[in-house]
DNA sequence: ATCCTACATTCCAGTCTTGACATGTCGTCA
DNA sequence: TGACGACATGTCAAGACTGGAATGTAGGAT
């Protein structure tokens, strides 16, 4: 599971609450690994039962903060050095392209278009984002910078080939 | 769901058994929709009870052929244009990049460097299988080619940006 | 004859994910 | 003071997905 892995990760860079965490996962990480609050709420739960994390402060309204504990950051080391990334990604944008054929030529290169246009606003958003966050010096903010230039680049080439693509329908 | 649609768009190329269907999702549908054995079955029998496929053949051992039924294309119109791609990708190879930043630097690169390696061998198997396949001429074809297309663009600009992320990490 | 591989399906336990519902606090603005 | 939005957590049912076990047939090679 990676959700694990994404907490501990958001976690060494300081501790945080799950409200927090739940406020980075749908702005940065949304475009990543998507998770909703029941999710993390019940992850961090258990993390803490594994004792990958631990409650180190209490706070107003209910507030509990977590700090990622020894055992945690060995643990996300381990992740990323030892383990071979396994998750096929999944695209339901892509899986209707496969199927376009059983629509008419227009409706199909509508979709196409469509796309672009979805791709383009995509970029600029995540844009936006990049330029709105106040980014920190240390490492982990480096490597969140270089993750996201990642979307950008991909969206750019997703609508480049959407455009072709429409071109492709006789 | 779009496992659903997955299975209704592929039986309206022509009718198939649950194992031809296994087959093409283990190569070319893996890219875009993974699916195993157990779902692919159990989600063939949902589909026959709904009534947008149907068995119309049986074969020698056990076989079953199913083909689409009116309603199914229907329905399977009706997703490609009414409804709007939902699913946020997700991508554990991207999250591990997030956190590479508790990692030494060597390792980071180390990291991106097999990412790139991965991307291109991702990119000559794409390539092989786009070769290899027996291409038909009918719209559906066309638009499994322009979608696979879109693998083989999608691997390298991961590789180029794998390499220039690693340029990226002091 | 026997073995192996490809064909072919069914079922299950456990985990992950979604989308809702439920509950309560704190600060601020009218 | 009353309403509201942001803060903050917990729980649940239903559906999707993973990985494996179990079962059996047909055809070809040794």
């Amino acid at each position: 599971m990676s959700l694990r892995h994404a907490l501990l990760g958001l976690l060494a860079e300081h501790p945080a609450s799950g409200y927090d965490l739940l406020k980075t996962f749908e702005t940065s990480l949304a475009n990543v690994w998507p998770a909703t609050q029941s999710q993390i709420y019940t992850e961090l739960s258990r993390l803490a039962d594994t004792g990958w994390i631990s409650v180190t402060a209490e706070g107003p309204r209910g507030r509990k903060e977590y700090t990622l504990t020894d055992e945690g950051l060995a643990e996300l080391r381990h992740w990323l050095t030892e383990t071979k990334p396994q998750r096929n990604t999944r695209s339901d944008i892509l899986l209707r392209v496969f199927f376009l054929g059983v629509l008419t030529p227009d409706q199909a290169r509508a979709y196409l278009t469509g796309l672009a246009d979805l791709s383009q606003q995509g970029h600029d958003d995540l844009r936006r984002l990049v330029d709105s966050v106040d980014w920190g010096d240390d490492d982990l903010s480096v490597h969140g910078r270089i993750a996201l230039e990642y979307g950008l680049r991909f969206n750019a080439m997703r609508r480049e080939w959407a455009e072709w693509a429409a071109t492709q329908i006789r």
